[in-house]
DNA sequence: CGCCTTGTTGACACCAGTCAATTCACGTGG
DNA sequence: CCACGTGAATTGACTGGTGTCAACAAGGCG
């Protein structure tokens, strides 16, 4: 998907990685937000019906697609639904927020820990981790377009953080080898998340 | 309003600025939204209920409290405004995106130009510009706190532009002396803003 | 008048970017 | 089974943008 499309569907993430992104005159790109398993990829086309920004699937990708007309009528005639849609708008805004609070104010070293902790946490509630591991399908170029660092940077600090004994990760599955350290680094708190379950 | 508070209605400007922010360990705030009379500050409040961030007051403000119990209602009795609830949701999420990207491919020059460009939009669209210029309180640090630069940079940024030519800024009215040229040099596009009026 | 916040300036340090080369991991084809 | 090609990861040298520190100027307000 592009920027400017006026899609007529959502996309539903149902295996795969996917991020949104954007491109600038210069030709740099900033990955603005990853997508796991069980996202909303683009909920809020059916609401802002043009697309700000691209995208992408990093990996192959099984998705379900819901025509906004569906959504409208679920969220005419399903209060309690739409709510739910809602919410997951703004835990979408939850997790720029603290994006931004990453890329304008922590070390590169801290921002890669607190993106990864961040998806540690997100792909457990889908549970997708195993043992403090999961699969992390991402290049260091991605990851460095996520962290707004260049890659040879981002390369820099991903070996700080194996020096640290903090991460391993071989191939494409990461393992975090010390969760509580690892936490502290990035001073993470998953509250934003809102994964504690309560009513709604 | 502090990061944990879980409070029981939202908040809508209507004169004065507000932020919202976070404080890391260190010391250092980020502030991840800016507010001008006609926002919703806390509308997610409403569907998240602990918040993940503080806000302040910038200026004096005169504000609604709405009730969430009320916005409860709202949303289960009358679906279309609902929606507009959610669309403001959406709008603050597309606000965050830009920052993101501002943030992690701009330069500081560019990004603060982004930033400025934002706000004039923004408030022209609530009718608080007049002949190019608003009224802009914000300190200096303040809006390094929004950028994610120290407050001396801003100050030479700004400088920057102004010898440029683009604004100036004297007291509390900041005045765009070329807009075509702050707009190319922020590569600012308007369109996450979604204020083109369009059936909802 | 004098405090206190805000803005401004200069010198210097350092984190992260850039450039360019090299190594590594794989998948493909001979 | 191995040579090769390709994208990804890694490394080193160097640059440069932004941060830090510290001092000073400029106002606003009691």
């Amino acid at each position: 998907m592009r920027e400017g499309d006026r899609p007529s569907e959502s996309i539903f993430l149902i295996t795969g990685f996917a991020a949104r992104y954007n491109v600038l005159r210069n030709g740099k790109r900033q990955i603005t937000a990853l997508h796991v398993p069980g996202d909303f990829v683009d909920l809020h086309s059916f609401l802002v019906k043009t697309m700000d920004h691209a995208v992408v699937a990093i990996t192959p990708c099984t998705v379900g697609m819901i025509p906004h007309e569906t959504l409208r009528g679920i969220s005419e005639n399903h209060p309690h639904l739409a709510r739910l849609l809602a919410v997951n708008i703004a835990v979408d805004a939850a997790i720029h927020r603290q994006w931004i609070v990453a890329m304008g104010r922590r070390s590169a070293l801290e921002h890669a820990a607190h993106l990864l902790c961040e998806l540690f946490v997100r792909l457990r509630a889908v549970g997708l981790v195993t043992d403090d591991s999961f699969q992390l399908p991402l290049t260091q170029a991605a990851l460095g377009d996520s962290l707004g660092l260049s890659t040879v940077h981002v390369n820099r600090v991903l070996q700080d953080l194996r020096k640290e004994g903090l991460i391993t990760w071989r191939g494409e599955t990461l393992v975090i080898e010390d969760w509580p350290r690892l936490q502290q680094v990035a001073e993470f708190d998953p509250t934003f998340l809102s994964l504690k379950t309560e009513p709604r």
